[in-house]
DNA sequence: TCAATAGTGTCTGTCAGACACTATCGA
DNA sequence: TCGATAGTGTCTGACAGACACTATTGA
């Protein structure tokens, strides 16, 4: 056979050979950093020894030691190494700060405005972790690095609508994002979601209009994270990836209950769910003063009917 | 108030100027693309005067005129300015291909393998357009480069379901995704879903088994994109960014079929696409020889009840 | 006994799937 | 008249929202 050459005459090994000398340094090119934003659901102890435990998302934050943003809090992250597939680079970062290794990861979006980092040009793909609340006890990694767990809230604090010549709609919505760790250290940021509608294309811009400690726009990625989960858990199984082996419906539920933001009817929640888990014989013991529940496990066989 | 000092007991200002001077270009770096998927939805010709024309989902290709993969068609795309937000790139490739501006535009995913590219380490961020039918008269870009249209066809080709252990699924998919232009050059790539379940975490690799005259991996994002782009229609309206300000329903129902493959019922279609159009007082021209049909429009407003 | 969780039964209205039907045009 | 598209009416079963109810435990 023979082989393809170029206008220039080449074989692609003699292209190859060239590119790589000349060619591949030409110009100046962005830094890239993957960034790993890892969740799992805490119980909350209660004092009434017949209540159950609040369930509360958490996030895995990083304190920075050196500028810029020295001082707050980031996602974990770090630079891609050459000769790493960025999937890899993601697992490595989860590993490097958890120990934990096999679990699910997801690619959420990639970060690329020019003025993001004060640095440098650095264009971040963001991915998701979600660990189950047994590894939980595992330590955080043993970087030098102050990792902890922080509460996530989500409030909407502002919701406009608007007509535009009775024609064009405009909604304006502001978004409150508290992080809270255990030592009551409060971290904020506030999140504006513009929808407009102009020419006929719809354009949503989300941008931070206000961030206390919350080191970069990892405010503005934690925010859309949230919103991604939220839509991922209505027609997925990523729940059961923050669910231990063995777990009750009601704590299922309330998995649910906190990622939505918002309560659940217990009965209809039992059918819809039915079909994903699968009833064991064991119950749960640790509940005190009322009926014990029946203990289940994931099914990874629902999708096959 | 005190200006914060990192352990080296510099100021931010300080810091910053010794990075860029000695930090910056310690570590080797990937250079990143963006390709941009550009689809649109095009009538073809049917010879029987009193029927309407079929729809086809298209994609804009670029013949490659260079190694590597000289001669077969790739997604249009390039490297992202160092000065450049990658959207504002991603706009700019789209502007350069088609002339076309202020079009609906999303980001799809980022590709990041390091073997994608024999040429170098190339992150790629993909994007994906849509265009309606109207702009299609334009032109592709004035750049010497051969950019045609290609009708996009996906199919199912083999579909296992396996049982391990009684326990764990195994679910393997072959889909064949076929590129045809009207000089009916046919390009093809066959990809395989595998969708496991180890360790109770689910795993989806998607690869590329075969290709024909699709270059890189692009086989495998264009596949990725159909995927979201039939989610997104069910949930979303981009639906409405692929036809003309004035369209008949029945129109749109045919790119809905396009799109999801398959046949929908004209009663429930009109029922539940209600909310998101505005009926005209005009009628549609085109169509002899059987009852007209009215035209209908976009309503922006539709999600404000 | 009581407070709390576990778990079930069932009514109601909505809506998707399915299909049949009517309306209107031009050769 | 007929072949084609435009557009509507309605039956059926599934299922979400809502609420009430029963079951079981430990202090």
């Amino acid at each position: 056979m023979v082989p393809l050459l170029n206008q220039k005459g080449q074989t692609l090994e003699q292209f190859l050979k060239a590119y790589k000398e000349h060619e591949k340094d030409k110009y100046e090119k962005p830094s890239v950093t993957v960034d790993t934003l890892i969740f799992t659901v805490k119980d909350k102890e209660i004092d009434n020894y017949r209540k159950l435990p609040k369930k509360e998302l958490m996030i895995m934050m990083i304190k920075r030691k050196d500028h810029p943003f020295i001082g707050q809090w980031a996602i974990p992250g770090g630079f891609v190494n050459i000769d790493e597939d960025i999937y890899e680079s993601a697992k490595r970062e989860l590993r490097e700060e958890t120990n934990i290794d096999n679990i699910y990861m997801e690619q959420l979006y990639t970060w690329g405005d020019v003025g993001r980092d004060p640095r440098m040009r650095i264009i971040s793909v963001s991915y998701m972790a979600l660990i189950n609340s047994d590894n939980l006890s595992v330590k955080a990694g043993d970087d030098a690095e102050e990792a902890e767990w922080f509460s996530v809230n989500l409030e909407l604090i502002e919701d406009n609508k608007k007509l535009v010549e009775n024609r064009f709609a405009e909604v304006a919505q502001l978004f409150e994002l508290k992080l809270i760790n255990n030592k009551d250290e409060t971290l904020s940021a506030k999140i504006k979601v513009e929808h407009k509608v102009v020419n006929s294309v719809a354009e949503t811009t989300t941008r931070i209009v206000e961030s206390n400690g919350i080191a970069f726009d990892h405010g503005k990625i934690i925010f859309y994270s949230l919103q991604r989960l939220r839509n991922k858990i209505e027609y997925t199984d990523i729940a059961f990836q923050l669910m231990p082996e063995y777990f009750t419906l009601t704590e299922l539920q309330k998995v649910y209950e906190v990622i939505l933001g918002e309560k659940l009817y217990p009965a209809q929640f039992r059918r819809q769910i039915e079909p994903m888990v699968i009833k064991t014989d064991k119950m749960h013991a640790e509940g005190k003063g009322h009926r014990p529940a029946v203990l289940y496990k994931f099914n990874p066989l629902w999708r096959l009917e």
